[in-house]
RNA sequence: GCCCAGGUGGCGGAAUCGGCAGACGCGAUGGACUCAAAAUCCAUUGGUGGUUAACACCGUGAGAGUUCAAGUCUCUCCCUGGGCACCA
């Protein structure tokens, strides 16, 4: 007997899959096909981290049960190494990104190999490949060219470190999502995709959706819809008038006042008209000039100016009402002007009380009849915003468009001859398929100038061009793409990765997509898994796919702390998984993090505890490495098994320890409870199973050398397979000797008939507190178990001499008596 | 402030329907093996009282409630983690 040398065999078999293409599914015509993904993770770091691991081996654990479930199951690989997050870790090691990627890419396929996935390794792909932003160019022009990207200026969030705008997805807290840095506000000219124009279709097929729930109230709130209504105020003595959204047009008769948002347009418009202007613009400079985190602490502070010269009139009861500029009301949200109603509004009331307004009380209308009366419309307002697209970095896609001065003419007077997007966007041109991928060049100084222009625009030679419509000399769009635009289509490429003539092939696509199980992190709930939802959504409007979900089945990950703490590089405490694989193997590894926790939870990485799994590993291979396969009787399954161990009782001293068990029931109640954890993705309880069914295996090895013995290993190797993928393997082939892959091989099936137990243990209350237990047959009926329970001298000494008020008695279960 | 998740031994965590709380693992204690240690194996391990017993009582963040019976259901409150945050 060897010991479990966990180092040559891991290897070994990963070496083996690779070859023999087990992972390999026929893309092309497999017969049930099982889309099994995972997040591609971003190699920016300084390795593969332990939580990527983590979320890995949960979703591999899946993956291979479907498999052995008889899918064909195709759990692709990649990396999103093209974007802000790469570049920043290349700037801060002082490396060039393309440089860096090359060193990155290399490390983290190694590393991802190590750990023993099911991955379909021929099918990897990385975002950054001309071959793949080709297409990511291509999808860009796809929503141009079909109006659903547009230029604007508007105040936008910019980050003075990463010197780029974001999107509003990817500012936390006012907080650059990359480097933590405080974003500041700018007025600039940027693209936007319109993912509003899907705020309800987001909204309400998330319903429909089998996704981790936290996901979608995340991304439910972040849409936030409101129904409500939008109402005119007309000035007073002028021709303007205040649009307001409110969802409370009932409330319309307790307006006391307007509020206007600093930056609303009709105090520029009626500048003649305020007595105070000097007083009004000092404010609205003020407030313009407040940073979102300024304005967050400022909260509850309630500042205003009441903008004298202008009084609005109440269109229901026709008062007159003062008008206040504050920026408590924000530009970006409604119209950015309100009407308040302090008697109702928490926020109103807090600033009528500090300004001292007079708090007018009147009774609700209905509804309806107060948005008829007001002659206001109803109306459904969203928290949502675009999505703004532009990058001023240089580690991106370029965005594929072309400014053409001569077309910024044409489009005006033959906009036929254009695409929804140049006539909406006029002078930019989108370039020619056939151009494409726009190569982003080599560029020396690639770092990031922060003029509100990618490094892309020192590089004449690159923005040089001539236009792709009318041939004249033209200006290419320098700011690349959102790094969550490269991610935000990888599965469709995974499936047809080589396709030179289309982004992904009809036929791949319909067997394939939508994608059957998606795990990953929640930190994406309305960031990657809000914009794969609208890019799958647009490219169903534009026929290209007949789905309009991308991910039928998505699960959460948990987060991963050690010994009770946030894993971060300045606490020092951050798991290298290689370290682990290096000392216990990938197989322990796997299973210890699949043991700490259920999966959706997260869990507690604690280095004594691995030693638990690092037993049960070698257990499972001591064992299982002496089964016997040459002798192969069978054996009477009742036959008494003779076992010393720990009992309820010492008079249980060599009976079976589990009473009125067999080897083969527990077999069958492993393979159910392992079956229904593993769809819930409990591995940890799985795990646990998986040890006891163990431990009945080494209490039955008496029984070694017997056909059916070699039938229960059989299924233990199965069940373990997808926690333990190397040493089952192992197990599978060279023990019981075996010709294919244990991975292969179909998941057992239990047999519910020799799971049913005839006897039971009646739990026998008084006053609902046990009292004895006693066994007895299944179905038995309430007199017969009240009979056999009264003379039990536990349950005897508490009745006697008691009057019994009442017997409850549940079957199968347990017999209460009131007294 | 709002929304979500959670609070169970020394620790990570179990517990379909309300029905024996603490599965499984770690750690700890005692023992076997060993010259010794490691590894391995066996036993014990929620608390208090009790003779190391029988047994009794207490025990799932706190307090109340519903029920024959509550970790599980209801209400109030406290704490932790996460998300949103002046969204009209």
């Amino acid at each position: 007997m060897e010991d479990y040398n966990f180092k040559k065999i891991e290897a070994k078999w990963q070496r083996e899959w690779q070859d023999k293409g087990v992972y390999e599914p026929d893309l092309e015509s497999a017969e049930d096909p099982y889309y099994n993904l995972m997040m591609f993770p971003y190699p920016s770091a300084e390795g593969l981290h332990v939580g990527n691991m983590y979320a890995f081996t949960g979703a591999d654990i899946y993956g291979r049960f479907k498999r052995m479930q008889g899918f064909d199951v195709f759990e692709p690989i990649g990396l999103d190494g093209f974007g802000i997050h790469s570049e920043n870790y290349a700037i801060k090691i002082g490396t060039h990104p393309v440089d860096q990627s090359k060193k990155s890419e290399k490390n983290f396929y190694k590393q991802l190999e190590m750990i023993g996935n099911g991955f379909a390794w021929n099918e990897k792909l990385e975002t950054y490949d001309p071959e793949y932003y080709k297409w990511t160019q291509w999808l860009f022009i796809k929503l141009f060219e079909n109006g659903l990207a547009y230029r604007k200026k508007s105040p936008v969030n910019w980050c003075p470190s990463c010197k780029t705008v974001l999107a509003d997805e990817q500012v936390e807290n006012g907080k650059c999502e990359r480097c933590s840095n405080e974003v500041e506000r700018k007025n600039l000219e940027q693209w936007f995709f319109k993912i509003t124009n899907y705020a309800d279709a987001l909204l309400d097929d998330l319903e429909e959706l089998d996704w981790s729930k936290n996901v979608k109230i995340a991304q439910s709130n972040w849409i936030g819809r409101s129904e409500g209504a939008l109402i005119n105020f007309n000035i007073k003595d002028t021709d303007e008038s205040l649009e307001v959204f409110t969802t409370r047009p009932d409330t319309i008769n307790g307006v006391t006042y307007m509020v206007l948002a600093p930056e609303h347009e009709v105090l520029e418009k009626l500048e003649g008209k305020i007595n105070n202007l000097k007083e009004v613009s000092s404010y609205i400079e003020k407030a313009k000039n407040k940073s979102d985190q300024q304005r967050r602490e400022e909260a509850g502070e309630k500042t205003g100016v009441e903008v004298k010269g202008l009084k609005a009139i109440n269109p229901v009861n026709k008062k007159e009402l003062p008008v206040w500029v504050a920026d408590y009301v924000l530009s970006g949200y409604g119209t950015g002007a309100i009407m308040a109603v302090p008697s109702l509004d928490e926020r109103d009331g807090e600033f009528a009380e500090k300004f001292n307004l007079p708090i007018i009380e009147e009774e609700l209308m209905d509804f309806n009849e107060a948005i008829e009366k007001s002659g206001g419309e109803k109306h459904t307002n969203y928290k949502l915003r675009d999505w703004l697209i532009s990058r001023q970095r240089y580690w991106g896609p370029p965005i594929p468009l072309v400014f053409c001065k001569k077309c910024f003419e044409n489009v005006k007077k033959n906009p036929e001859n254009y695409s929804k997007g140049e006539v909406e966007n006029p002078g930019w041109v989108a370039v020619k398929e056939d151009s494409l991928p726009i190569k982003l060049p080599y560029i020396e100084d690639f770092r990031p100038k922060g003029k509100g222009q990618s490094p892309l625009a020192s590089d004449e030679k690159f923005y040089k061009t001539k236009c792709p419509k009318c041939g004249e000399n033209a200006t290419r769009e320098t700011d690349v793409s959102d790094t969550f635009l490269d991610s935000s289509w990888y599965y469709y490429r995974y499936i047809d990765k080589d396709n030179k003539d289309s982004f992904s092939n009809e036929k791949r696509v319909k067997k394939w997509l939508p994608v059957d199980m998606y795990i990953g992190g929640e930190e994406h709930s309305v960031l990657h898994l809000l914009y794969t939802r609208f890019i799958t959504k647009a490219l169903n409007d534009f026929g290209f796919i007949d789905f309009d979900e991308p991910f039928k089945k998505f699960r959460a990950h948990g987060l991963l702390i050690k010994e009770g703490t946030k894993m971060s590089k300045s606490k020092g405490n951050v798991i290298n998984p290689d370290e682990y694989i290096e000392k216990f193997g990938a197989d322990v590894l796997r299973t210890y993090l699949m043991f700490l926790a259920p999966f959706e939870e997260g869990g507690d990485f604690r280095d004594a505890g691995i030693m638990g799994i690092d037993r049960f590993i070698n257990r499972v291979w001591k064992t299982i490495e002496k089964v016997n396969i040459n002798n192969g009787s069978d054996i009477a399954i009742e036959t008494p098994i003779k076992v010393v161990g720990k009992g309820p009782n010492y008079e249980d001293i060599g009976k079976p320890r589990y009473a009125d068990e067999n080897l083969e029931k527990q077999v069958h109640k492993s393979i159910k409870k392992v079956t229904s954890d593993i769809k819930k993705l409990k591995y940890n309880t799985a795990i646990s199973e998986l040890m006891i069914l163990l431990s009945y295996l080494e209490e039955h090895k008496h029984l070694n050398g017997t056909s059916n013995y070699k039938e229960f290993v059989e299924s233990f190797l199965k069940l373990l397979a997808p926690f333990a993928p190397h040493i089952t393997e192992e197990l599978w082939r060279n023990t019981l000797g075996n010709e294919t892959s244990i991975h292969k091989e179909k998941w057992p099936k239990h047999n519910e008939e020799l799971i049913k137990e005839s006897d039971f243990e009646l739990i026998i209350q008084v006053n609902g507190k046990v009292r004895d237990t006693v066994k007895v047959s299944k179905g038995i009926n309430r007199k017969d178990a009240e009979k056999i329970a009264k003379e039990l001298d536990g349950v005897a000494k508490y009745l006697d001499g008691n009057n019994i008020k009442k017997v409850i008695f549940v079957e199968d279960k347990l017999i209460n008596f009131v007294i």
